[in-house]
DNA sequence: TATAATAGTGCAATCGCTTTTTAAAGAAAG
DNA sequence: CTTTCTTTAAAAAGCGATTGCACTATTATA
């Protein structure tokens, strides 16, 4: 039994191709009887327009792309989640490509996207540069961005306000009475990571406290990489008191680091971590953190991107919400 | 700058379309020089075939659909990043479908699916009909199911052994010398919750313990699900000792009723999860689970696809492992 | 009754590419 | 200097849908 096309619905029903495809998409100059009989025998052969076909026609797939870095890390699934309830309400399919953290792989997904199996692209992936994102939405594929600020008269973008989070998780700490916060930050490249470092550093400055390059590190934003990250730390003779990361599994990190060197969160160690996805409140003991608003930004960036379908532009920021829990206590 | 296609390259290196093809897919018949001339042509023009056009003709799109049931339980991103990888080695792209446990989403991704946009299939959710599955298979469309076990010509399966697993686990705490073990189990139409629960009973069977269907539920697998059900669970006069949960997200829900209820893990209540998540050796007290192959399962579902695309149907059955951490302990 | 308007269909072009077929040019052989 | 063979590239035929246009029956109008 292979699949059927629409000349054997056209030979079935005894009409032409075109007059199966006016009855079945509801378009008018067809006679109500012949639309029903065609429809019935449609529905018997169990024929369903082939997806090659149709879109190389209508030149629309009812797709859009969603890139994201790592799918590993509970962060990029809420926003999945907010993306695809909101598109699938307007009858899109959300095509997800995860990158892994390379490089490679998000321009082979970009390569591939842009090759026309989407009609707009979402961005949630710090490798690709912004030139290669421009050349793209200048070939005319609407693009929005999640989580970096990128300027474009053809490209939109939601993101979390940056340095806010970081002030936020900052500002807390030196309020708890820490001087020596240590910022285990993600990769040195990403605007995320440097937006983060602004807000950390303003808070500082606040406070009257100087800088110092020895307590940030950056990482490739894992688990792994806040574990090892704090071993160094909180085994050098200047410990810090406090420790900021990047996102909250790296966090996770820490606190696995600190339990295995017999240090107590929060007493001896206070932790702030980024994102507050679902398992942060599920730690030992549950985490304090920054809170983004995950599924919001999956569900703007769609809506952006429709907007953009249809030549109206429009960006905007969405402010972090610090949640205490008890990784930090006053120094 | 709109996009270039195959005629506007031709046009620009004085040659035919189809000319162009053969020289950039490197096809014989064309004298070296030209094709380099071509190729570099298409470069400068930025030139990257049209997918719409080109898989009309080709007839293989290198993308396989995967569909998963709830992106938001890392034990699917764990698995889908099995398959990613293995596919990408053999330049397959993986388009995700995220189902959010609603059969119609289920149902649409597998229509859309088999539409066109793939050369094969890996259906890792539990909604969708084995007849629905099979009917689709029947037009030709390769398939392969995750975690439940279907014999068809035309289907392979990859599935961790679920009844082992529900022995295991219901083995483990007969051992610790409960004897009251109530089972929260996932959705009672699923295949996978219909053999965990033989595991369950088989284990019981061999420790002479009768089985009381009071102690087993059946839930949507959310953590949410877990919290509610433990709570009605402990709260009867005769509460069990020990919970097994069909997941891990279900389990730390567990342990967050019985925190609530000032209960204490594992002194007073035993709890044994299913999947071994990334998290669960971060919960409080770390989780002992089943451990599903999850990266194996994803990793062996793109295999046995491409064996059945060649006609290669095998299918195979995982055994999982039991994680002792410390949520059980004896009675 | 002749003519115009309209409804209902079919034809053919199109989307962008690949692939088969055909033709032209050049080289080798007689 | 033909004839035959080989090489190279153009032309044409799909792939499976949609859609503008043209044609043929009807029906309505004068």
């Amino acid at each position: 039994m292979r699949r059927v096309n629409i000349q054997e619905v056209a030979k079935e029903a005894g009409v032409s191709p075109s007059t199966v495809s006016r009855a079945l998409n509801g378009f008018p100059g067809i006679s109500e009887k012949t639309r029903e009989r065609i429809v019935e025998i449609a529905r018997k052969l169990n024929y369903r327009p082939n997806y090659r076909g149709q879109i190389l026609t209508t030149q629309s797939t009812k797709n859009i792309g969603l890139l994201i870095t790592d799918i590993a890390n509970p962060f990029f699934p809420e926003l999945v989640m907010g993306a695809e309830e909101y598109a699938s309400k307007s009858g899109y399919t959300v095509l997800l490509g995860n990158t892994s953290e390379s490089e490679e792989k998000e321009t082979n997904y970009l390569d591939f996207f842009s090759r026309g199996p989407v009609d707009g692209i979402i961005i949630s992936a710090s490798r690709v540069s912004n030139e290669h994102i421009i050349m793209l939405a200048e070939e005319g594929l609407p693009i929005v961005v999640i989580n970096r600020i990128l300027e474009h008269p053809k490209i939109s973008y939601v993101s979390t306000d940056m340095e806010k989070g970081g002030y936020l998780a900052t500002m807390h700490l030196l309020r708890l009475g820490h001087s020596k916060i240590a910022f285990i930050n993600g990769p040195k490249h990403s605007e995320v990571s440097q937006r983060r470092l602004e807000g950390y550093k303003k808070a500082l400055k606040e406070a009257g406290i100087d800088y110092n390059s020895d307590l940030i590190s950056f990482n490739v934003p894992v688990s792994e990489s806040g574990y090892k990250e704090a071993i160094k730390l909180l085994c050098t003779g200047e410990a810090p008191t406090a420790i900021f990361t990047y996102n909250d599994v790296m966090a996770f990190g820490v606190i696995k680091a600190a339990k295995e060197l017999g240090i107590k969160i929060p007493e001896e160690l206070s932790v702030v971590g980024f994102d507050d996805i679902f398992f942060s409140s599920f730690t030992d003991p549950p985490l304090t953190t920054i809170k983004q608003f995950k599924e919001e930004l999956g569900r703007m960036a769609v809506e952006l991107l429709f907007k953009l379908m249809e030549g109206e532009r429009e960006s905007l920021l969405i402010e972090p919400e610090l949640i205490i829990r008890n990784t930090t206590s006053r120094r």
